[in-house]
DNA sequence: TAACTTTCTTTACGCGCGTAAATTATTTGT
DNA sequence: ACAAATAATTTACGCGCGTAAAGAAAGTTA
């Protein structure tokens, strides 16, 4: 201990082992420390955070990780971080786990479901105390989310897959679908589906058939027009189905919900290239409204009529579900899906 | 041996101790199979490799960082997830080390320094090969980077900061500028310069003094406007500032030259919102280019002009670098500057 | 100050794996 | 078939830390 007080101040510590030395403190007091700095006597914090100081030594959360019981890493899966919908609540949900203790991960399948299994299998090694997966959905291998939510307590968001899992938290996508059904009855004529034929993503199928529903119950004749399309490049796939629905003149009124606010960012450069002119002026030819919220649909021209998720909403409910979990709060399996908001603006 | 052979093939195998036991091959030896499949022989190969297939374990990549000499874990790190620019080449970077057998995990500073230096600190756990980092700029904490940059092999992108890390990849600024200007000023009026007053990224301050000389050589008289506006929002940024700038008449002519695409993305919207039409057309008022090539910049109203970043040559530059001096090619420090291509759109 | 409680130190082992050295088994060349 | 070369096994230790148990030291109460 003598020699190892006097080690000159700025050499560097590699380990948990020298630091404790250097601070005049046993390891596995420093170790407590380090898993709650209230753990120890105020007079044995004083004598580490001094040294801390001194040294700016830092444990390896890994190595942490790989003999405890109980860690505080969360793992964060996107279906594809590309597209700024994830990555916002990706960045909300790591932010939530840090404010509450936790260390975030963040992972992206990248649209790919091999790549989906690859992050599950990575996470595994992680060790994390809880996992918070948006699934791909459609194109997930069942079989390893399966096993996976079996073994490392996950929460699914964004997209339900079974009822795997503790919980599922999303937004309602039927609500979404029904209120801006309803808000476009109401202000104009009846709108027309616009979506891809082959969704990635199994919440299309539940806002088109909350399209039907809905205009069933108005009275009103429904109209779905599919487009082709594989993938996620949504805005590209919108823009050359627009232009073929358009050019053929497949929607029946001139207005037209969108699936989504890609799809509709893709139309509304269709309608552009083509010079129809989108909005609720006198002199518009075509209503287009989306769903989601999206970051970009704010910039759109005119800016896109959507209905938004409550990324706050969403990602605080995710979080804390997942919290309360490993915190032993048992509860049930249960689908938590929260409403969104319209947003009004002149496409629309 | 013998009883460990008999156990039931579905239990599940817990660590490589456990495997090597099931496979009758002994465990340094499974250790070697999974850092080099060929290094083993093939006979033992396919005793492991059958085992694999009832068993499906998989090394703790953690574990095996632990105690490496040289890992494969790589890092990536972005100043800004939620941009799209880099997410997608994030995502490419990524898809770069999966490719050339390294093991990515990829950070986001969140526009955050404090977060920055989090990020780097979580980084030095993982113990990587390497890492290929975008940083802040002008936020980042110098003295932070360097002492990283000192410690583990790191190529630094997009943004240089001094002459740290093994080298820089990134895209030419004064080219990007220069070439635009050139297209702008052949093709009509000369271009203004729109900015932010306080720029987050050193890029920012090429372009501009890029814009100023290229003004001066063509003999046109330069003039940047520079707006108000904190953070990373840039988007909205450009939509206050394009309000103000239109409002008060602060462009000397017809054409507007953005610093970055989402500068240009609110102008635009700015433009629309005060029915100011925006094109080349005979019956346009402005003409709007931007610079990045940002993966939004094709849905636009009017679709943007502007000049691209070459995503793949930056991340594959920056990629094989970094490889390179993993695998122990040394070269003195240098910069790459690649050149970007005129993406020639509505807008201007 | 004695008796008790709390906290710290010591010691020891575990996590899941890398790696090195010495030994034994297998393959290859002839 | 035999020696040489190659590859696998055994043994042992290390990485950086968590964690448990027993004992020593410090703090608290009376």
């Amino acid at each position: 201990m003598e020699a190892s007080l006097r080690r000159l101040p700025m050499a560097r510590i590699k380990n948990m082992e020298e630091f404790a030395s250097v601070s005049g403190i046993s390891r596995p007091t420093v170790s407590k420390y380090f898993n709650d700095p209230e753990s120890v006597r105020p007079k044995t914090r004083a004598r580490i955070e001094d040294a801390l100081k001194l040294h700016d030594y830092r444990p390896n959360i890994y190595a942490m990780n790989q003999n405890r019981k109980l860690t505080k890493a969360v793992g964060i899966v996107v279906p594809l971080l590309v597209d700024p919908y994830f990555a916002e609540i990706a960045r909300n949900l790591e932010q939530r786990c840090i404010d509450a203790g936790y260390r975030p991960t963040l992972f992206s399948a990248h649209g790919d479901s091999a790549h989906e299994v690859e992050v599950l299998d990575s996470l595994r090694s992680l060790k994390p105390a809880g996992v918070l997966l948006a699934p791909l959905g459609r194109a997930s291998d069942h079989d390893v989310l399966e096993k996976f939510c079996a073994d490392v307590p996950t929460l699914l968001f964004d997209s339900s897959v079974e009822e795997f899992g503790l919980s599922f938290v999303g937004s309602d996508n039927r609500q979404f679908t029904t209120h801006i059904t309803d808000y476009l009855c109401r202000t104009g004529e009846p709108p027309c589906f616009f979506e891809m034929k082959t969704p990635a993503n199994p919440n299309a199928h539940r806002r088109r058939q909350a399209y039907l529903d809905a205009m069933q119950e108005f009275g009103q004749p429904a109209q779905v027009v599919s487009i082709e399309g594989e993938g996620w490049e949504f805005e590209e796939i919108g823009r050359i189905g627009g232009h073929k629905a358009l050019e053929e003149g497949l929607f029946s009124t001139n207005t037209i919900l969108c699936s989504n606010d890609r799809l509709a960012i893709g139309l509304l450069t269709a309608c552009y290239e083509r010079g129809v002119k989108v909005g609720r002026g006198e002199d518009c030819q075509i209503r287009v409204a989306g769903q989601d919220g999206h970051p970009h649909s704010r910039y759109t021209c005119p800016p896109l009529t959507t209905i938004s998720h409550d990324y706050d909403k969403v990602s605080q409910t995710a979080a804390d579900s997942l919290f309360a979990a490993i915190e032993g709060h048992v509860e049930p399996w249960k689908s938590t899906r929260i409403e969104g908001k319209l947003t009004l603006r002149d496409s629309a």
